[in-house]
DNA sequence: CTGGATTCCTGCTTGC
DNA sequence: TGCAAGCAGGAATCCA
């Protein structure tokens, strides 16, 4: 599940090739595409300027006007090869080859994410929440947003059009970590919450790219190979375990559709 | 408008 | 041991 740190380390890993030239892209599977602005010979032979991400959107940039957009859903991958090495995996749906004698594999098995190949990036992001690890992600706006919601803070976190970036896997730890319970009301969170809330979102996220991200299952970054924050998660995943701060068996919940484990005990 | 349910998809895990 | 059912989840869409 590539959230924003996952995102983020294959961004980081894949900026060495910034200014390589697009050579040709091969799309094995062309419902992959979900928009298609401008057809493929307008990008063959541009370099790519800048490489960036958003939420949990990663963006290779040829000019303002000709940027491939791609988003990993829950399984995918994007990752840099040697032309001449093979990529065995199945589930391959689109190669994108540089001149540098390198190509990036898009890879995903479940198929929940998708490429866009875009004119526009402020208009295809304009619905998109706040960066997490922006200036504008504030107590004070976390404190806002969650005012007269009735709705889980947890499901609030996960909303991409309020904050953009936050997936289940750090939804579970940061709310750990700030000791608020997930299917608290958002709208019940004291000030005193949402600053503690905010803080420990900033601080799990940063925590998580110096690590590389998670690999629970199925992320890799961006030369395939696993992160490591798995080795740091306190409640994430961990169904039967005990709480690492007070040895209180963890509470699994299934809150907006989405499987949660938090302490009883610790998180209010 | 709000919030919950449903849908897409494959493969690992679980249980009989 | 084998096989079928259960489960996982990002985000759009539907519905009450």
């Amino acid at each position: 599940m590539p959230e924003l740190p996952e995102v983020e380390t294959i961004k980081r890993n894949l900026t060495p090739n910034l200014g390589a030239k697009i050579t040709k892209i091969d799309i094995k599977r062309s419902d992959i595409i979900k928009r298609q602005d401008f057809q493929l010979n307008k990008i063959i032979n541009q370099d790519i300027d800048k490489i960036w991400r958003r939420g949990k959107y990663l963006i290779l940039s040829s000019s303002p006007k000709l940027n491939i957009v791609l988003h990993l859903g829950m399984s995918g991958r994007f990752y840099i090869l040697d032309v001449k090495d093979e990529a065995k995996e199945p589930h391959i749906h689109v190669i994108i080859y540089l001149d540098s004698q390198k190509k990036l594999i898009y890879q995903d098995t479940r198929r929940f994410g998708g490429v866009w190949l875009i004119k526009d990036t402020a208009l295809f992001f304009e619905k998109l929440g706040v960066e997490p690890l922006s200036s504008e992600f504030t107590p004070g706006y976390l404190y806002e947003i969650t005012r007269g919601r009735r709705i889980a803070i947890k499901s609030l976190l996960l909303n991409q059009h309020l904050i953009a970036g936050i997936g289940n896997i750090y939804a579970d730890e940061a709310l750990f970590k700030a000791k608020v319970r997930p299917d608290k009301s958002a709208g019940l969170l004291t000030q005193e919450e949402t600053v503690k809330l905010c803080l420990a979102i900033k601080d799990v996220l940063k925590n998580s790219i110096k690590e590389r991200g998670t690999t629970f299952r199925d992320f890799r970054d961006g030369y395939n190979g696993p992160g490591n924050f798995q080795n740091s998660l306190q409640v994430y995943g961990k169904t039967n375990a005990k709480c690492p701060s007070c040895e209180t068996v963890l509470t699994k919940k299934v809150i907006g559709g989405r499987t949660s484990h938090f302490c009883s005990n610790c998180q209010l």
